[in-house]
DNA sequence: GCCAACGTTGGC
DNA sequence: GCCAACGTTGGC
């Protein structure tokens, strides 16, 4: 099993939305970029993603949701009345893919980025990185247990 | 709202 | 295939 972590401003798709629709499963869609879309393709049923809030007052990982369904076609991108539609996509080669993830917990309080950056085994964390605009990132064993730690 | 850093586009 | 211009991300 693989650790993951991946940016949503809690405008769009909050922890709290993820929270209200489970059991039932989220589509994650709207991933434009080629090198996160790479990397949600390495992401398998079963594995754990922290949700991370971003552009918002409160900065940080709000909880944990998990894999349930691997690497398809976004719809989205097909969509003319979506924001994510993408004219140059084609429907018999999709540039796009989505996945579905389930809700698992909310933190009861919320890590901030601040936090995340002081901590010394976060240091190689995308997210830390200097100019890092990657949405959707790897966390390694050891991240994953101290971020969980810190909470 | 600002702006640095980055990714993408398109002319050449 | 280079690279300038442009658009977007995302913290502050």
């Amino acid at each position: 099993m693989a650790y993951w972590l991946m940016k949503t401003e809690p405008d769009e798709c909050s922890i709290d939305d993820l929270a209200e629709q489970a059991p039932a499963a989220t589509i994650w869609e709207g991933v434009r970029n080629y090198q996160a879309r790479n990397i949600m393709r390495e992401m398998a049923v079963g594995d754990e993603v922290l949700i991370y809030h971003s552009s918002c007052k409160l900065i940080g990982v709000a909880g944990v949701a998990k894999i349930v369904k691997s690497v398809y076609p976004d719809p989205a991108q097909f969509d003319p009345q979506s924001p994510y539609y993408d004219a140059k996509s084609q429907k018999d080669k999709p540039r796009w893919d989505a996945v579905d993830v389930q809700f698992v917990k909310k933190f009861k309080q919320l890590l901030p980025l601040d936090t995340i950056k002081a901590m010394p085994t976060l240091q190689e964390l995308a997210l830390v990185k200097k100019g890092n605009r990657l949405s959707v990132m790897p966390v390694s064993d050891a991240e994953w247990r101290a971020i969980l730690e810190a909470v």
